[in-house]
DNA sequence: CATTTACACTAGCGCTTGCTTGGTTAGCCT
DNA sequence: AGGCTAACCAAGCAAGCGCTAGTGTAAATG
């Protein structure tokens, strides 16, 4: 629940639970599953965490902090260049999606199990991503880079992106880089390399 | 597991198991919820199904069975126009989500709840699916509607529809109709309606 | 030195879970 | 009428669940 809470100990365990609950799940992942993983007993666990559902909010934050860290700062080298920083934005997805695969797997696919408290503190974060997207996605419009609504286009992207979580092989033929590229030239944006 | 069983109750016993794993996840439905909504006792639902798992595997085959059905349809009325073709399957697949949404939410988000065997089976269905719409979107590619690689496309299009689960309103103002034209005109190719 | 703090342990409570068992009922076929 | 079967029920088992209570210990703090 804590907006910041460094203690390296506490993070590594939310590296192991963010793994867990991707390769499990969170109803399926048990404390004393958590506990094992994490070199200790299940009891130990809440001297960490106020309870289970604690545990996956922290996951998630910490995921939605480091993608809108990120994408900030890409964002931030950008000049004022619309197509630059629609290239910027998609780069910086994908990046996130390859460093911070598990939390945002979490986030995608357990949603749901928050409560209400932890739902109404996270999707803040969540909100505040999609409304830099839409800034983005807005100024390429006018740009004249792509075309269509400025919502619907933004649904779109941010759903063509968040479903290569599904598909996306970091070792594989594509890096992020030409990914964002890909989908940028698809919507109807010439590509272009970053400075 | 049967490919096909269409005992009228079987259907709506997972009618109603789609609706209640949407509503709470698979995992924390309960069986005495679901034996509950369907207005039997929990022991009398193992008369229907093998065990919990088969309910799951049979809410997501109707969905997907479904789904291929209605593109198929789709297709068939399409002569042989690419850009028809590639509007058609885009309608099919948002009509879908709205007529069977339950189902499809319950395969989009608990997927990966299936047991090996069931997962097998399934995966014939879903990549079934998938190839018809890389048949589709190689036949506008050669046309030259939209651009790109084959797979990338098929790929960010089907993430871009799936999304749609996440925040489109069939009551809304976009009828699936315009909403598939909507995200195909982003993609390059000028709107037509059908036949 | 005494005290606090952070972290870990053992043991287990109270409850829920998926599923089984053995038996009953109502409708259909011959 | 008699037999068959699909559909249901009551009762409960074994296992597993999240979490708590109480204790131990080593390092930091006064």
């Amino acid at each position: 629940m804590n907006v910041v809470n460094d203690s390296p100990r506490r993070q590594e365990l939310i590296r192991v639970a963010a793994h867990l609950f991707v390769q499990e799940g969170f109803d399926r992942t048990t404390v004393r599953m958590l506990a094992q993983e994490m070199g200790i007993k299940s009891g130990s666990l809440f001297h960490h965490f106020r309870d289970k559902q604690a545990i996956l909010c922290a996951v998630i934050e910490e995921g939605t902090h480091n993608a809108l860290a990120i994408a900030h700062e890409a964002l931030a080298q950008c000049d004022n260049d619309a197509e630059m920083r629609l290239h910027a934005m998609a780069r910086a997805h994908l990046q996130t999606l390859l460093t911070d695969r598990n939390a945002h797997v979490v986030a995608l696919y357990e949603w749901r199990r928050l409560d209400g408290d932890s739902r109404d503190h996270l999707s803040h974060l969540r909100d505040a991503y999609e409304q830099l997207w839409q800034e983005v996605i807005g100024e390429a419009l006018e740009a004249g880079l792509i075309r269509g609504d400025k919502f619907l286009v933004s649904r779109f992207v941010l759903g063509a992106l968040n479903w290569t979580v599904r598909w996306y092989d970091p070792d594989g033929v594509h890096s992020p880089e030409a990914l964002a590229g890909e989908l940028i030239d698809m919507l109807g944006a010439p590509v272009k390399t970053p400075a």
